[in-house]
DNA sequence: GTGAAAGCGCTAACAC
DNA sequence: GTGTTAGCGCTTTCAC
């Protein structure tokens, strides 16, 4: 063996030599750019599988300025919701051509949001997802690139700032709605904690479809999306008199809700309905199926992607606004008429 | 508003004309080398900090031939053990100071594990974590940068590979176990799609836990993780003469297993008993609660990421095998001793 | 259609 | 302790 011979990786000069053109036709091959002959492109791209060439990704960001990649800020949590919309995103990005790069927020970090971002910036990245925003108060930071802030109200704002929204408000709204149709004259609220926009969002729709019929409101249990907080909960609202309808802000917690109020022997819909949020895989086979709101989150974070994409490739253009997806009440046996 | 004014982004090079330094300085403040006096490291994190000014992460990677990035092959689901283990792994990195970029291997496409690690090695990392293997074949890739296969058996080998096991081995051996201990005469298993490692070991811990007391092997039945296909096999197994005892390579298949044996008029766990895998944060609150296996994703990502930071940092050195994490076996309310 | 030269913003190796 | 000099491997600009 010679003395570092084999194992250094090969440049782009290399593939040029071989192929016996210059540095920046290889270039232009690796770049899909026009005015580079059949035979030429051909001729390159046989030398440069030869030789196992990859062009280096950040010697081609120094020079051009970008990196090719989003940041996303997620949260360190399997959660099905968080956790599907992340998956949602990796595929959105990967089709958008863009590698994607992933910091979590830490329970109990005080730099919180403001770290994550920070620590994105650092690495260096054209946009930045901010996938199931919690208020973490303000961000002290300079971002000189576009950020989409997924399933928020435009409380996240800036200049540069895309927000769509994953419609909960409205799906929460017509949760509640779907039990005062069945007859309920009240619904009782297991929300979710109220630094994450989506728990607030859930609120607001549950609160304004009890308006729009004048409904009492109830007071409200925040949870910790666990299915224990929502045992908690339903331990409660089983001693409460009155109680015939609860909707919960996620899956988890009416499943422990659902518990709670079986253990106390109330029977799940007969006495007492329930819905959940989500619709997470084992929602059809609990006892009993649990009535939930399905959210469609592949489709929410392609069309976020599109917009973030748009306002990278773009950013003199105006950024179109969000269209927003549809949602789906996804009706089983956790729900009936009060009991008479 | 001068032409170009604010906008470009301060260099080092600005940095040190502030600081009153040379350029070099401020590297070396940015990256903690020694010799800098104390008076000179404040002045120029002071500068910095005025001009807002970031390192360049392109131009680091560029001139040091390092990306102090790792990879991570993800699977695209939100299934609880996948996504767990993802959320573990981030929090290593983190922790060890490199950036995380993720790939998923996407249903379907023909590249499979081979394209992701392509797509890293396009991107530029210094290691990749492929985490939950599927067995997805021969990959022909030329890796030059270490590899950690999290929760495989070593049959994903290579020159600078790394393998870890989460002890799903031993863990199913222990499921199966302590079905047997219970009396019951011999257990069914409804197996994981047998392309994932994970399966293939679940499958073999049990079938070693009913050789060792010579209880009979019952067929296998596949599903893919979801409730649904464990609601399939719980139909048929619901049929079958002699079952009592059913171990589910998953806590989904498992509640799926289980409502179907209630749709059948059998009852868990005084006519059946059922075992699931991974400990979701529902099957303490599901009817009943389920006796499950909890795994250390975390424990088991910082093991994992320390070895192969170590491979990364210390290329010479030989990388010290896995020591593996303890496991749980949590006993609910979903196994019982046979009916008499 | 293709090529030559310059430079992106750092780190590495060495001098002082 | 600190500064100087060369690149790292591409893209950009402009010439032909």
């Amino acid at each position: 063996m010679s003395p570092g011979g084999s194992s250094a990786l090969p440049r782009s000069v290399d593939v040029a030599k071989l192929a016996g053109v210059s540095q920046k036709t290889v270039s232009r091959v690796f770049n899909d750019e026009p005015y580079v002959s059949a035979d030429v492109r051909r001729r390159v791209l046989e030398a440069a599988d030869q030789l196992g060439y990859r062009l280096n990704n950040a010697a081609r960001a120094l020079a051009s300025g970008r990196t090719r990649s989003i940041g996303v800020v997620a949260l360190g949590t399997a959660l099905y919701g968080p956790a599907s919309l992340l998956i949602g995103i990796e595929r959105a990005a990967r089709d958008t051509g863009y590698a994607l790069r992933v910091v979590s927020t830490v329970e109990g970090d005080p730099t919180g949001v403001a770290g994550a971002i920070s620590s994105l910036l650092d690495q260096g990245v054209d946009g930045i997802v901010i996938s199931e925003p919690i208020d973490d108060g303000p961000v002290p930071v300079k971002i000189d690139v576009p950020v989409l802030v997924l399933g928020a109200p435009p409380s996240f704002s800036g200049p540069r700032v895309i927000n769509t929204s994953v419609h909960a408000y409205d799906m929460a709204r017509i949760a509640t709605e779907h039990l005062l149709d069945l007859g309920h004259a009240t619904v009782h609220h297991v929300a979710g904690p109220q630094r994450w926009f989506a728990s607030k969002d859930r609120l607001d729709g549950w609160r304004a479809a009890l308006q729009a019929r004048n409904a009492a409101e109830p007071p409200v249990f925040e949870g910790d999306w666990s299915p224990d907080s929502g045992h908690a909960a339903g331990r409660q609202l089983a001693r409460t008199p009155g109680v015939t309808a609860i909707f919960a802000a996620n899956d988890d917690m009416a499943i422990g809700v659902i518990r709670a109020l079986t253990e106390s022997g109330l029977r799940v819909p007969e006495d007492v309905s329930v819905v959940g949020f989500d619709d997470v895989p084992v929602a059809a086979y609990v006892t009993p199926p649990l009535t939930t709101v399905r959210q469609p989150f592949d489709a929410v974070a392609r069309e976020g992607l599109a917009l973030l994409v748009h306002a990278i490739e773009k950013p003199a253009e105006v950024v179109p606004a969000a269209v927003g997806q549809p949602v789906d009440l996804v009706v089983r046996a956790s729900t009936a008429p009060p009991p008479a």
